[in-house]
DNA sequence: CCAAATATAGGACGATTGAACTATTTTATT
DNA sequence: AATAAAATAGTTCAATCGTCCTATATTTGG
């Protein structure tokens, strides 16, 4: 099923029983992030929730440090995984199927866990340098197909434009989840929302021009800030 | 200075000593929440931060809960405060004022205290019902301006149409943070990407109209999802 | 079935945490 | 100057934290 290399101490997970035990403590530890924050996850508290002791849990992960790496290993694996099943399941067009990752998008954000998760991704990577990298990693692996799409849709962009407005576009949804996510004050307005965030990113890959963003010659010259 | 009423304990605060402590404090507690992030924020740090004691600290905040509350008044108020002034400076259009209020956000998400500061504060807000609350007060405060400006710019929206387009353009600027802010990979794009955001979002309120997002009752009839 | 590797339990360590308490010093007002 | 309120220091407490160590039980491969 899971096929990522783990980097829990080297030697365990051998045996079978040590593997599930590992996916145990995997997913109890993303529980426990999404419910209590960060600064609620402790090895005790994931120990107890698998139902071991804490000298088991370190036998598997000799840190903490250790086990939240393999952690957003492991999220951020889902998360791929989600993403190109959804992919495959798109309509036929360019345009069907950048419209199709939008709705999955907004809809996979309005979902409890990831709603949860994300801002606490979010916080650690200011504070934690691995868990930016596997962040931005993470967007960059999930932009490949907007800017794909992108491309199809409005040839005329260059590379650099390109990524440039799916950055704009895959950053503002994820700014959405504070807002429009499980719970959130503007849940009940997701469906008008999206119409919303797909009739403005449409028009956006479909209208931008060359001359709406600046080269690097006229932002020498005009710099609009 | 500051008017707003703080939450410290009663009877403290009353001298100008006190005061001048509170304001420290404050700002002590908030430094080390952007440094470290809110599993890095403890009573003693704050305490040392300021150069005084734990058992001065509990005197004007008796616990940690009632720091954590007045700390975020305290930030909050810092930028509803910076946010007026920025509108006073607005040019004379509604067009022009809206795109000030983008390139303001844009500017502010991208200097290193609002870069670390909103991320903690959006995971917070996921744990801890008072900081959700805080929060949802700031953006709605925030959106007021935003709002104001796109019922000028396209008379034609209604009210709940207006506050959904309103919500989308602020929460996507917010979801840029993690990427173009402080220290972020697209940092150096930032002058690009906010191109990329005034032009779509002055097309999306201009151009913007009722058809575009489903009444409630072409909503029962159509469900797009 | 047996030996080696793996998994588990349980306790202990020092450090840190939020909180509480008392005694002392400083401030502002009369 | 006197006095009441406010501010500060210093200590202690129980709980929790990450980490480490040792002994025992379980699993797997030969």
């Amino acid at each position: 099923m899971r096929s990522i290399k783990l980097q829990n101490r080297p030697g365990t997970g051998t045996y079978i029983k040590g593997q599930e035990r590992i996916e145990q403590i995997l997913v109890a530890a993303q529980g426990i992030l999404i419910d209590k924050g960060y600064s609620g996850l402790s090895m005790r508290k994931i120990a107890t929730a698998v139902g071991i002791t804490i000298g088991n849990l370190h036998y598997y992960y000799p840190s903490k440090k250790d086990l939240l790496s393999d952690l957003l290993d492991h999220v951020i694996e889902g998360y791929l995984l989600e993403f190109n099943t959804a992919r495959a399941e798109a309509g036929s067009s360019a345009l069907d199927q950048f419209i199709a990752i939008i709705n999955f998008i907004v809809d996979d954000l309005t979902t409890h866990d990831t709603t949860n998760f994300f801002p606490e991704l979010w916080a650690l990577a200011n504070h934690d340098e691995q868990a930016a990298e596997r962040m931005h990693e993470l967007y960059r692996k999930a932009r490949l197909d907007i800017n794909d799409l992108i491309a199809q849709i409005n040839p005329t962009l260059s590379h650099q434009q390109r990524e440039e407005v799916g950055l704009f576009i895959s950053a503002s949804l994820e700014g959405l989840t504070p807002f429009i996510g499980n719970g959130k004050p503007w849940n009940s307005n997701v469906a008008n929302i999206k119409r919303i965030a797909i009739k403005s990113f449409v028009d956006l890959v479909t209208d931008i021009r060359d001359e709406d963003i600046a080269s690097s010659k006229s932002e020498l010259i005009a710099a609009c800030d």
